[in-house]
DNA sequence: GTCTATAACTTGATAGAC
DNA sequence: GTCTATCAAGTTATAGAC
């Protein structure tokens, strides 16, 4: 029989709390409905974190440094920018499917994240869609990609992807795989025929 | 001199209170925020409105209906389905920079609404959703789009425009015109060069 | 229509017994 | 670490004087 890894009360709190805030939003989201989803009272909770926001925290930079990690692994291949464009996508496909309930609430619940965590979100915000930008920059300056206004781009791709934590890939007959040619094709070369 | 159009009290209690509900979420915007924004003490606010939850539906529904009135209109259309396709995307970008502020708390804070509400707005959104999905299907028919997942091609494009409020044009040495060339040349052709 | 006053309730967090 | 009890502050909304 395998040894079943005891999930510690700290980890399920964590955990519940995510799923909480992916459903009723960060702010609506109480220390009491919390409480209750890990069968503790109220006061119990504080044992175990230090409060509200530390989970949103926790939630928001883990995510932010998955993303960034990600994009530093990209830049040092010795690739063509076009490719570093699909390695990106694909890291963007490989996080958004791999734990949607934490990237909803990255997605949507940062900006009740108090100062200075919201600064510093932001920051590393910026810093990885500079980044990002500056492998379509030299994608266009090598020629590999048409020449369009880099911040659209920058801002198509992004948010052209924010749907996929909302798929579930048991109900719909299509792999991981597919999926990931079907979107790298339409950004790479759109919808219409030749 | 020109005649002023004078913005009633209600008015401008809806135009203020989707300003805050923009900067601060629906759930985190108290009445008390919105009072001091127009001038009023809390309780004189229910002279004008029925409550906070009123407010919130009239941004949602009326976004709604926008869009819903938009696809009604294309449907009609005597074009090919890329044709129409490209009507939505531009339905889309003409909505995000109209109003930038109406359709971001439409956007992020429909899921606030209660009952039969939400019910209701997630109908309309589905309608929208499977309309929008019957011209892609056409349009593989009739081989103008590449044999894609409607589902894929559906929610690449819906989101891709999700970032267009934030767009400042005058930031932007961009015209709106060239914005939508960029937007359409993505999505219809690609981002890589032939 | 606007105000003061207040009802009725929910919020995050803490004190201190066990 | 968990509990009961409680605090201090915030919430939407209403009653009733002017």
């Amino acid at each position: 029989m395998p040894t079943k890894t005891t999930k510690s009360k700290k980890q399920e709190i964590f955990e519940e709390a995510a799923k909480l805030f992916q459903e009723k939003g960060y702010s609506s989201s109480s220390m009491r409905d919390l409480a209750q989803k890990v069968n503790l009272k109220v006061s119990s909770l504080y044992s175990h974190i230090g409060g509200k926001e530390e989970i949103l925290q926790k939630i928001c930079f883990e995510n932010a440094n998955h993303f960034l990690e990600g994009i530093t692994q990209v830049e040092i291949l010795k690739l063509p920018p076009s490719e570093k464009i699909k390695q990106l996508i694909r890291l963007h496909i490989k996080i958004a499917l791999e734990d949607p309930t934490s990237i909803t609430v990255f997605n949507d619940e940062w900006r009740y994240l108090s100062e200075p965590y919201l600064s510093d979100f932001l920051k590393m915000r910026k810093d990885y869609e500079v980044r990002f930008g500056e492998i379509i920059q030299k994608g266009i300056d090598l020629g590999e990609f048409k020449k369009l206004d880099i911040t659209v781009v920058l801002f198509t791709i992004l948010t052209s992807v924010r749907w996929l934590h909302y798929w579930n890939p048991e109900t719909h007959n299509l792999t991981v795989e597919d999926l990931e040619k079907n979107i790298l094709a339409i950004l790479m070369s759109g919808i219409h025929t030749d």
